[in-house]
DNA sequence: CGTTATTAACTAACAGTTCAGTTAAACTAA
DNA sequence: TTAGTTTAACTGAACTGTTAGTTAATAACG
């Protein structure tokens, strides 16, 4: 009989010496369940590399799968909401584009962890965080916004006809794809200088893509 | 003490009846592995799937990883070889382009397991297979042969001003991406019709791509 | 016969989870 | 002040279900 998930989660005071434990075992986590995987993960492990005993994490998160969760979500809400921020701030069709690729750009360079979890997430058919984070990013209104500025653009006759659903996620998979897909792609192209590349990546794909879109 | 690989591994005659509950078993695997990942994965479940002994699985394969390695370097050949195949009967650019990326959408649509596999094993940064595909990529000869192409339009002034590699990795990104994202890309961008969605998807991309790379 | 194919039953180890505490600080109240 | 009480933070070790891998025996078959 499986009951719910009754975790009665302590509280520590945030600006207390056990908030930082309980930071480190969520970064600790973070890294074992992005180079193993849920399944792959050991308890064991996160704990070592906490520094912490094993049963604090059951102290803290209940279980494996409740801290995977916690140490998902956490980051993603996070990052949505910047990216949309990043938004705010650009009026025209390049500049949102240039804003939005940049953010992930950066995000993803400075947590390889990231790309890594998505991956996992991706190729799991029982994933429960896919739905939330499509949830998350759709009410965040980022699809919304690009989709509106491509349509104002087409119809003052500034681009050409194409299916626009088609084009947003040509834009999305050349953007968030190399990162993705990088392991294989930077050995196939034998790309070895990874960190140009990628600092070239943002404005090659907006390059590209206004090209590919606009009247000629 | 790791000591190598020793696997006795008998030879079933191809056309006795043990073949076939070979290739059942590795059938098994694949969709097992897909779901679950090699971590994730229960032997006894893949036995059980392929209506077969668990005994029988290591007295064909040895051990777990040794069968899921066996279970997707025999698809990928395939498909790479296949691929290559298709190009060899195209002259342009967009000729060549349309047809590999329709391979790989027939590819991807009738095994959906592919795509999931090729994300676990992009997340795993221990993973062996990816460089062994890699390589078998790069010698299959397809990305020379784009690049070819590509390099002699713009020698005929075809092309306007762009890094190549970006270029390529666009096209890449654009085809494969999709199929990797394809779970979470649909719920945002809400893509219900996804057979006829992937059907339009090779031209759109062979599309955006050729009219983002011309000369205006 | 002997080689190949297949199985039921077993085991050793591992890994998630729980338990029965310990420590130390914070909080009484006499 | 101090002795007693409570509570959050933390731990070592045991518990238990699971699972990769083994074995020894048997069926099929040429």
């Amino acid at each position: 009989m499986k009951t719910e998930d009754n975790t009665p989660t302590p509280r520590p005071n945030d600006d207390s010496e056990a908030a930082g434990t309980k930071r480190r075992i969520l970064e600790a986590a973070l890294v074992e369940f992005a180079e193993q995987g849920v399944a792959g993960a050991r308890v064991d492990r996160i704990a070592e590399r906490a520094g912490v005993n094993k049963a604090l994490l059951y102290y803290y998160y209940g279980k494996k799968q409740h801290l995977y969760e916690e140490t998902l979500t956490a980051y993603m809400r996070d990052t949505v909401t910047a990216a949309r921020l990043r938004l705010e701030g650009t009026k025209d069709l390049q500049e949102a584009l240039t804003a939005v690729a940049h953010h992930y750009q950066m995000a993803f360079l400075a947590r390889p962890e990231i790309p890594r979890l998505l991956l996992r997430e991706l190729a799991d058919p029982g994933s429960a965080l896919v739905p939330r984070w499509a949830e998350r990013i759709r009410e965040s209104g980022i699809p919304t916004i690009i989709r509106g500025l491509l349509e104002q653009e087409r119809s003052d006759g500034r681009l050409r006809e194409f299916e626009l659903r088609q084009a947003i996620v040509s834009f999305i998979t050349m953007q968030l794809g190399y990162y993705l897909m990088a392991p294989l792609i930077n050995r196939v192209l034998q790309i070895t200088d990874y960190e140009d590349f990628v600092k070239q990546r943002g404005d090659a794909v907006v390059d590209l893509f206004l090209n590919g879109v606009k009247t000629r």
